[in-house]
DNA sequence: TGTACATCAGTGAACGCGCGTTCACTGATGTAC
DNA sequence: TGTACATCAGTGAACGCGCGTTCACTGATGTAC
């Protein structure tokens, strides 16, 4: 490579990575505690020990460096999602959980970005567009399984665009009410794998209208 | 009344009383286009054609005006919301979806605010509580009717508390992204009576583990 | 291996912009007599 | 009804705080010979 840069590697190079590194860990921790908006851009080179000025050594502005961490954040995404081939039948209850713990597992690990990105996309249009580019995938494929219900003879409540894009709102919704923890005055707080659960209840009763483990035995109510 | 401020009734009083009320529309107008976060007291003044100074004869601060709009929409809310004595049975499609829409009514007839609102609590926790608060009672009152669905032979996906939670999130989530129109790259758009349809067939089917309309009839899936 | 010079990561005080907030002022409205 | 004074809603220029951003500087690291 014909870098413009100081051949990577040496001991300089190796110094700005790890600041840069130090600069994105200490971003996480203010972004957890603070809320990204309220963060001052002095409140991450204090809590990474560095001088203000270094900040800009690194990124362009506090939105860049929720893009580099977006970034990282879809890259281990993205590695984790490589791994298994999986179950597309949303007739069955453990195809629609796999997906949704999927999505919990997700948003759990990389809560302080994914809540930054809440945040950032109410006032930056970029950031909105990002956030539905980030679900889009997901939406897409789960929307895709849908095909598998109606094949089942369920019956999907609109269309299957739509019914996606419910539950892509359902379980984002229902999601930040549950990393945010909702504070004293809500319910009490559910363990992931009730949340998971729960979700997944509603959504394959949502769309199959069955509840789960009863594909046949149902016709209790009255 | 004994009061400080100058006989209310006359001209002084009516002008301020005008001001302030155009304070407020403008504050609505401002809010829908540039959202609350990023609505610069300046811009209020000059959607309402008031001197900048004019702001502070009238509220304390952007936050103030914003409680004052809340307790507007509250107070409206509530004249609506004592209307008719409706249907508690959750059991019945059309109980669930009668209150999908009067939350759904209000939120649509309230938007500017309701966005606020989200912006707001997003960075300052006095906005967090308030948004709880406000739908504290719509929680309770569902988490109280959710009783006619085990009565009637329904069975809860969790404990009803946490079932009420997960419909107000769903309801909240799905109303967020529908208010916001979603922009390009997410699924059509629906009208009102859609959306509405829509969450009550998944909240329903997620309490009863039936789709609407088919009390008797289900065992079609295999 | 050693010397002289260049480069660069990091520093932190200082700058300056944006915007909330103040305040002396104006003219109209209200009050006292 | 009329006059003199007080009050107050509204004005808009000016102030000043907070914070993003810059930049001259330092000392360590890299390079050339």
């Amino acid at each position: 490579m014909t870098d413009a840069a100081p051949a990577a590697g040496t001991r300089r190079a190796q110094a700005a990575a790890q600041t840069q590194a130090a600069l994105k860990e200490a971003a996480v921790r203010v972004f957890d505690r603070t809320g990204y908006l309220l963060a001052k851009i002095t409140d991450i080179t204090a809590e990474a020990g560095r001088a203000a000025g270094s900040f800009y050594s690194h990124f362009d502005s506090k939105d860049e460096l929720l893009e580099a961490l977006l970034a990282d954040v879809l890259e281990a995404g993205r590695r984790r999602a490589a791994l298994p081939g999986h179950d597309p039948d949303f007739s069955r209850v453990a195809a629609v959980r796999w997906h949704v713990a999927g999505y919990w597992d997700f948003v759990s690990r990389n809560r302080p970005v994914i809540l930054a990105l809440y945040q950032a996309a109410m006032v930056s249009e970029h950031f909105a567009r990002r956030q539905r580019e980030l679900m889009a995938p997901l939406r897409a494929e789960m929307a895709g399984h849908l095909e598998y219900v109606t094949a089942a003879g369920g019956r999907l409540p609109a269309d299957p665009a739509a019914v996606a894009e419910a539950m892509i709102s359902l379980m984002s919704g229902y999601a930040y009410t549950w990393l945010t923890g909702g504070g004293a005055g809500s319910g009490p707080q559910l363990t992931a794998d009730e949340a998971v659960d729960l979700v997944s209840a509603f959504i394959y009763s949502g769309i199959m209208g069955q509840p789960p483990g009863d594909h046949e035995s149902a016709d209790a109510a009255g």
